[in-house]
DNA sequence: ATAAGCTATAACGCAACGTTAGAGTCAAGA
DNA sequence: TCTTGACTCTAACGTTGCGTTATAGCTTAT
């Protein structure tokens, strides 16, 4: 299929193609003779799944390197996409759901807060930044935490005292080399750490720590124990997965 | 409220404030003595509009441009994005449609045309260009069109003459004064010949005739009969409204 | 009074295309 | 066969909606 015949039938415009075969992101199959661009049934394939994550709002550059990524399984993505549209859906509910409610507070019929007036929107929380969240299942921090507030006063205290001395020593070492053994020793601590009360296995830890620095919750929460101790344990991080998995 | 407390409310950027205040979009009710911008109540009441258009991604421009009309009406404008969000929500149940059957198709439990693959994202229906459709209720030429074809073979043919008189007309003259004596009658024509079919009142024929250069599909349509007719049209149908209102 | 945290303007940067501009290609009809 | 209109290419600049420094004034607490 050539160009024009691709935007039409999947309502974008020839730029769009051309853009994306610069940027590497969408190539067509071959280039005949005269320069002109032909697309495969298998591009088609390929362009639906981008489209998918532009609907996610996935800039352009982290859908290219999530779809180059060797362990990229297009199975899995669909069902990660379908997951993160239907959390969009709801996003979505939540507005129509904020403006019903304006309508009625303009007829007098209700009152609304402030706050309310703009619950939904929440431009902070691009979706694509729980991306990891959900790639990697549902063993999240926070779920961590969860787990920790149902433990009695005693455990609890001995585990946050624990999660201390680790957080602490990472950010003492967290200008050296995060490969040296020094590093990973530490880093093994919070794996181990992490695995007793949840289950990390290697590729999720690693997802994990990219969260550290992508997100930037986690990393202002991680940096008050060091500056740079978020980029520190995620380079050690994905060292310990890719030596251990 | 001072721009960062606005900011951390609604969940937006204290640069996107500045920038709105600087396309002259949301100008804080007053700024202070040092120049610190302060916000009211009202301010808020306006941005959650904004950030409701935007929601339907409305280019900024066209949100100015809405809500400095002299006729922009509150109530009719939350109506309107509310019609336009459940519209928004039906396209996205078809994304979420479209992805559960791909991972169907993917199992090899159904097949798949490829235009199939691809139902429900149109990008090229961006919202915002179906909005004069939506605001000027459901009075736009597709309907005509309808009524048209439920017509005889004889009534019809007359109409369509009518038709092309008209536009023929007003084609020959397109480069006079849109708001000349000549243009106004010839316009007035196609006014009345509207509303031997609909109910086309004056705020409607006026929106009917921006359509006709933001719509490129009308705009094509149009300018068949002559280069610059829709222009032409839409200053003309502009000029008549006014006088006629 | 000095630092920490807010505010301001100004200016550059950036993604994801849109929009010309100039030139070659292809399909169909006169 | 020639030409004409529709399609294609590359190249390059323009646009939107901010993010991101950089520099400087303000305000509040210690």
């Amino acid at each position: 299929m050539k160009v024009s015949e691709v935007a039409d039938l999947v309502g974008i415009s020839v730029r769009t193609l051309h853009y994306y075969d610069q940027i590497g992101l969408l190539t067509p199959a071959y280039t005949d003779l005269t320069g002109y661009r032909v697309y495969s049934d298998q591009d088609l394939e390929k362009l639906q799944q981008i489209l998918f994550f532009k609907q996610l709002d996935f800039p352009l550059k982290k859908i290219k390197e999530i779809m180059n990524d060797p362990d990229y399984d297009q199975n899995e993505a669909l069902e990660m996409q379908r997951n993160l549209l239907l959390e969009k859906r709801n996003r979505l509910d939540q507005v129509i759901k904020t403006i019903n409610k304006s309508i009625r507070y303009r007829k007098g019929e209700v009152t609304m807060s402030k706050k309310e007036k703009f619950v939904g929107f929440d431009f902070s929380k691009n979706p694509y930044k729980a991306e990891a969240r959900k790639r990697w299942g549902d063993s999240t921090v926070d779920q961590t935490n969860e787990k920790l507030e149902r433990m009695n006063a005693q455990d609890k205290k001995a585990f946050q005292d624990q999660f201390n001395d680790i957080y602490r020593k990472l950010a003492e070492i967290r200008h050296i080399d995060p490969a040296s053994e020094m590093a990973q020793k530490e880093i093994k601590k919070w794996y181990d750490y992490l695995n007793k009360i949840g289950n990390y296995p290697p590729t999720v830890f690693k997802g994990l720590g990219q969260m550290y620095v992508e997100d930037e919750r986690f990393t202002k929460n991680i940096d008050q124990f060091g500056e740079g101790l978020a980029e520190f344990m995620c380079a050690a991080m994905e060292e310990f997965a890719d030596r251990n998995k």
